[in-house]
DNA sequence: TCATCTTAGTTCAGAGGCGAAAACAAGCAC
DNA sequence: GTGCTTGTTTTCGCCTCTGAACTAAGATGA
């Protein structure tokens, strides 16, 4: 029931550049010659395309290389300067910006704390666009070579221009954030959850590099995860698919922060790690939950059991090709315990999905959030280099 | 990261030619006039297309409709004897095979029986053989006429041309059947899991008419869902997507057949119901569960408390725009319990993606599956007609 | 009756895309 | 220098789409 859409000379175009682009963002230096082997395409269409590609300068040379005995391969990169993206991750406690070059090196960053329950958005959005100019001074970066600003924000994120987010533990009940930001830049936005630009990041730069399906789930203070189907992030209808934390592995259990009970979050989330292993907390989490880990309480078995179930159900429900385990808790965990939870989840899964599935613990670390949210830009760069300057949201 | 494949202005005749197919089947009779409103084409390309289809007799007139003082519209139409579909459907206790012409009407249809725990894959491909030539000669059809076999059978099926199963309910462990039934017809193949066919038909001559996010239940001695995402069934990376009868509603709850513990087929799958309502069965199980139902055994209460769990977390995780309740256990309890269930999903569900999702019951009867199936070759001929007849697997 | 209007559908020329193959480029070996 | 090998560019033919001009077919009204 898929309507896809009529096509025309100019799309094949269109949609074959995107191809050589992207074989040459993630195949690093390449020749013209291994390029046609990659995308399929003639040698004709890559010398001609690449040759615009040069003149843009979206594309440059990166040296030579020797053949056996012909003529040497000219290798051809993209060039990380070409333009810069912004990747924002608002927090409980902090906003972070970050610019990055199209290698998603990162040029420049800045934080600014939130002082905790006080998130005003107009706040919010002053701290975004302040960093924007800060970290594009710092890095001597000027506005027109920023291709566009991602945002990663905790909650539901609405499809639509104006960026609306639905956010209960933030205290944001449909706040137009897009619209905020527009107010005060005319560059692109793109607008999206922060598991789910966390997700985009180890998708695409981390443990889940080349898979076409997966799950990268984000254990912290909330759980949630990315659904990644065909190599894109699945987003449902109404861009909330993925709250995994939110499902219930405990019919009628625990009562959770989001008002319902027996959410898998009310067994894995920090809080209720702590809470269930009697520790009352001095502030410092990270802490708390290694002196659990420590301990050998019977707490740390019992939730990588309930690990074991939640993964399990996305092992039988999607049949990820991979499974990253993300999130600081989730690292935290998974160092030392990831051979215990690969056991819990094979316990609960089906022989058949389960031995399809890799479970690995994510790499990036606490920046991916804002990575993952310049990722936004970066792909819509890819996908349609020549237009990449339009207004979108995620 | 996707990887689109490179394109040649080939490809867009065909993709055109596939939009336009899909136009005309969708909308019933059309003039060439509204085809190109529809698809987006010019005129002068619906001509030219329409021109070769009516030549290859794809497509047919349709009579006139006046026009408000012009000249008439000419309505053309698929042509529904272009070919015709075989849809098989393997169950436990029989096997069913039907053959369907291009508007999916049944124009034949035989039944095998199978001895309960006899489920010999020689003697049911034989008999799904046997079941082709049956249906052709009886409605004087020639094999030249069929563009493919659809069949739906319990388990997982592996991706690949062999269609190999596993179904640990039905005893099959790693059956080549696609490989068995190719021994015998050269015609092209496609088997899939019957909950997905199933699911394929209400997608597409259902209750999930036109819904591009969905997903679709199958409640009766299994339990299990077909999961659409952008209009096609998500399959996973081995095709056995959709295990969500063997979730987990109750870490560590009631043993389920598949070996697990608290898995959802273990609360609401038709022996579970009646374990729990302690009916000892004398056979007929759907008198059996109208009996439970009309008990007011506080079992049904429980039964969609935990069904309603199950769907909310479908809705958590899939953000879909429809669920479709189906399957002969769905649509009994559904169809005196559906505003219950409504309220437990809701009671379990986050608020954002629960008011995106509406709940309904599937209206296609127990032949579903058979007609999923064929539908199967429906879709191979609308996505590409011209080369229908190669032959591939599901 | 017939010129005119309206809407539907067809034909044609032109632009833009791709691929195969020929041509050109640039090294190595002798 | 001559031949060989491999990489890149150019030429040419074929295919697709579209806009615009053109034809078809009925309604209307003088």
């Amino acid at each position: 029931m898929a309507r896809p859409q009529r096509r025309t000379v100019r799309d094949i175009r269109r949609g074959n550049r995107a191809v050589l682009l992207r074989a040459l963002y993630f195949s690093g230096p390449t020749s013209r010659n291994d390029l046609t082997a990659r995308t399929g395409l003639s040698a004709a269409t890559v010398s001609t395309m690449t040759a615009d590609l040069l003149g843009e300068n979206i594309v440059v040379e990166a040296g030579q290389v020797e053949s056996d005995g012909g003529r040497p391969r000219v290798l051809l990169r993209v060039n990380p300067e070409y333009g810069f993206a912004v990747g924002v991750d608002v927090a409980e406690t902090h906003v972070r910006v970050g610019l990055f070059d199209l290698e998603m090196t990162e040029r420049a960053k800045v934080d600014y704390m939130l002082r905790p329950a006080r998130h005003d958005p107009e706040l919010v959005a002053r701290h975004i666009l302040a960093g924007v100019e800060v970290v594009l001074s710092d890095a001597g970066v000027s506005p027109e070579q920023v291709l566009g600003i991602g945002v990663g924000v905790p909650g539901i994120v609405e499809p639509g221009a104006d960026g609306v987010i639905h956010a209960k533990t933030f205290g944001w009940d449909g706040v137009p954030l897009g619209a905020l930001l527009r107010r005060g830049t005319s560059l692109p936005l793109y607008v999206d959850n922060g598991a789910k630009t966390m997700g985009q990041a180890e998708l695409w730069f981390g443990s889940g590099r080349g898979a076409s399906e997966a799950v990268i789930v984000l254990l912290g203070v909330g759980v949630g995860a990315t659904i990644v189907a065909d190599g894109t992030t699945f987003r449902g209808v109404s861009s909330s698919a993925g709250e995994w934390g939110h499902t219930k592995i405990v019919a009628n259990g625990r009562p959770c922060r989001c008002g319902g009970r027996g959410c898998l979050e009310a067994y894995v989330g920090i809080e209720a790690i702590l809470d269930r292993a009697g520790v009352t907390s001095r502030g410092d989490w990270e802490e708390d939950l290694a002196g659990v880990l420590a301990s050998k309480s019977p707490v740390v078995e019992e939730t990588v059991t309930y690990l074991g179930v939640g993964l399990a159900n996305l092992v039988n429900l999607i049949n990820p090709e991979k499974i990253v385990i993300g999130g600081w808790v989730g690292v935290q965990l998974g160092e030392s315990l990831l051979p215990d939870i690969r056991r819990a989840t094979a316990a609960n899964s089906l022989a058949e999905p389960y031995a399809a599935t890799s479970i690995v613990l994510g790499r990036l670390g606490p920046d991916a959030v804002a990575l993952g949210a310049a990722t936004l830009v970066l792909e819509e760069f890819l996908n349609a280099p020549q237009v990449a300057r339009i207004t979108a949201a995620g």
